[in-house]
DNA sequence: GCCTCCATGTAACACGTTACATGATTCG
DNA sequence: CGAATCATGTAACGTGTTACATGGAGGC
């Protein structure tokens, strides 16, 4: 349940309508949680629903009219609660590396330059990530508290992205080195120990189960 | 559309029931892409309705009863011309991330343990990654394309986990300095500069937009 | 009048999550 | 037999994605 929390955090920021909150979604909220124009307005009219938020009365109530929202204290206290809510993070889910366990057994040979073109596309993301910290958070500045959150948070999508960049990286050179990818040779079913005997556990990426689990 | 690949991947890697995809869900393709039992199953269906897949033939059908499920050669095609495919990758989500940013507007006194706790939970799962890499690919041992693949897939969680740990670390080191959080005043409507005036764009946090946009 | 852009929406579908239902097997 | 466990499924709902619909305002 972020999205709501996500927009009543936007509009607690600044008062916006519709497309106002989705160009800001683009941008920097949208950096750790992206959302479409139409979860949006879905999710708007809940979020009034619910009485979290109002249309500000200067707006007339006509299809393709601007309409601005705002956050009403009811909204405010839960976005409150929210913060102060445990949760879980949610695994990683990554089709990229999907994608390379998956030419781990059956090949391929386009796998190579895609690596390339994701590296292209995070370099890039980290770059922007790099100018707003430059625009935004200059070194020598004392900051509020507020402030430094929002540096935190900026800091770790750069950070994400430099992983990602060294990561790509690395892969590429490892791949470069073997002369390329799919050329491996047939990998079979399953070429790996404890194939079909065992109807047990083994044979996968011998996972983890044995010894001390924390 | 990636769940469907990953069952494929993991039943060409050997043939296993829905149960037993279930838990190597939870191991190590979930480490990358998870699914409950009721994804796993209802994909399942679907792809034996394709003809990617089917049952081996030793299984009863019927309810309760085990039933294993092989590649067809029209599912390895399938995954192959796949693994190929330019696929962007999706922008990053993070419900932690986000908080940060509504306690920015709103303050909160828990989310300081939040991020001891998501720390601990970082620093187990990178333990248990660090495992894997021991057991199954020791630094001396010269492996086959397939393994190196293998390998780099890993090291990008390890990678991944250790980017958490630290910025984690960082969060909590910053937050102590100042004594806390939600003890940093009231942040009111908007603090920031652009306020209430401009109805245009300023005053998020001043993103990209103006200079050399690449 | 027509086209484009801005803005708000609807509809249909795919995917993910939670709760529950049903049958087989094993252990006591 | 009853309870626990393994195994396969259904149902309902919430969220995310894609395509399309509606309407106003400005330019030509």
């Amino acid at each position: 349940m972020s999205l709501p929390h996500a927009i009543l955090t936007a509009l607690v920021e600044k008062p916006t309508s519709g497309l106002g909150l989705t160009r800001r979604f683009d941008r920097s909220i949208g950096y750790f949680w992206s959302a479409t124009h139409q979860q949006i307005y879905r999710e708007l009219g809940k979020l009034e629903q619910a009485g979290y938020i109002r249309a500000l009365p200067s707006a007339v109530p006509a299809r393709g009219q601007k309409k601005e929202y705002e956050v009403l204290p009811a909204g405010r206290a839960e976005l409150a609660a929210w913060v102060d809510t445990a949760e879980d993070p949610k695994p990683m889910r990554s089709a990229l590396l999907l994608r390379m366990r998956a030419a781990a057994v059956v090949g391929g040979t386009g796998l190579r330059d895609e690596l390339e073109r994701h590296l292209g596309l995070h370099q890039r993301q980290l770059d922007e990530y790099l100018e707003i910290e430059a625009r935004d958070f200059p070194p020598d500045r004392r900051s509020a508290e507020a402030d430094r959150l929002r540096h935190l948070v900026l800091r770790g999508g750069i950070e994400l992205e430099r992983f990602w960049v060294h990561w790509l990286t690395q892969a590429i050179a490892e791949l470069g080195e073997a002369g390329g990818l799919g050329e491996a040779g047939e990998p079979g079913e399953a070429g790996e120990p404890g194939e079909a005997g065992e109807p047990g556990e083994a044979g996968e990426l011998r996972e983890a189960g044995g010894p001390g689990d924390g």
